[in-house]
DNA sequence: AGTGCAGATGCAATCCATTTGCAGGTAGTT
DNA sequence: AACTACCTGCAAATGGATTGCATCTGCACT
């Protein structure tokens, strides 16, 4: 990271933080360790994964406490919840523009997507029924191409 | 429900305990009610209520035994179950084609669709990373717009 | 820097949907 | 009718997430 991302970065943080103690969100030792945590994720934690990271900078942090303080962070809008099939409740930091998920159940892993033509048509659909769209949820529980394996 | 419709239904029920008798799955009272019970429903009832409707058939069925029934049902690919927002399970027979659904975040209610063109970009999208879509879920959490309610 | 207190923490207990071990029952083949 | 693999009901266990409570602490205001 260089100097100029790590002062840009900071200065976000100040907001958030700024931001938070407006709502009555005091910012405590675990949860400005869950907050780093969180910024510096690129991947999708769970609960407990993120009690583990949190636990480098704060010792002992309960996991009541990681579970209270996603559901703030949540609350405020500043990080989504998605609950993907048979795992855990994963998490990941809000500043991103809407996407919806890829993932790989062989792997786990997650990768993000975008397509305004598919929003379009949700919307579509949805108002040709009367309703107006609050949110949406789109997951592709995928595999690799058979060319990129081995067996079938 | 007609008379030919009637034994329509009775013809399918007869090849569906058919069917499930060639994997193994033995049909008891208890899974004739659930499979009567899932046969008629056109909503998406949970575990507790589709207990609720086979105890008219079988008082006494217990949850488990519901659960279990529902679980292999399900492998069967007899009935689809559907992990919405913060509700329990909801289950659905599996007979008609693949369809999405839209969930009334006001009332629970549960109205079906599908788009051809949707599923098409879900595709390419998909094939464009180098995956294959194994199975997806889209959910759009909605409720009825502005000008059928009353207040904002 | 000191004080007050709303809000946060850790722990253990609890919740809720779902699963499972077990001992007795039954569908359906022989 | 008998045999037995599969099923049932019950109660206990599971696992993720929430909550009650006593204690602690950020932080707004001196």
């Amino acid at each position: 990271m260089s100097q100029t991302d790590r002062t840009k970065t900071e200065k976000r943080a100040k907001r958030l933080t700024g931001a938070l103690r407006g709502a009555g969100v005091r910012i405590t030792r675990q949860r400005a360790a869950l907050l780093d945590v969180l910024a510096v994720a690129d991947d999708h934690p769970d609960a407990v994964e993120l009690q583990r990271r949190a636990e480098v900078e704060v010792p002992g942090i309960s996991l009541s406490t990681v579970y209270r303080t996603l559901t703030s962070l949540e609350e405020q809008g500043v990080i989504l919840r998605h609950q993907f099939e048979g795992t855990p409740a994963r998490f990941e930091h809000a500043e991103a523009e809407h996407h919806d998920h890829i993932i790989d159940i062989d792997t786990g892993e997650v990768v993000e997507f975008c397509s305004e033509r598919i929003e379009r048509l949700q919307a579509e659909i949805a108002a040709e029924l009367g309703y107006e769209i609050v949110h949406h949820r789109m997951e592709l529980y995928v595999r690799a191409k058979r060319a990129d394996r081995e067996s079938g």
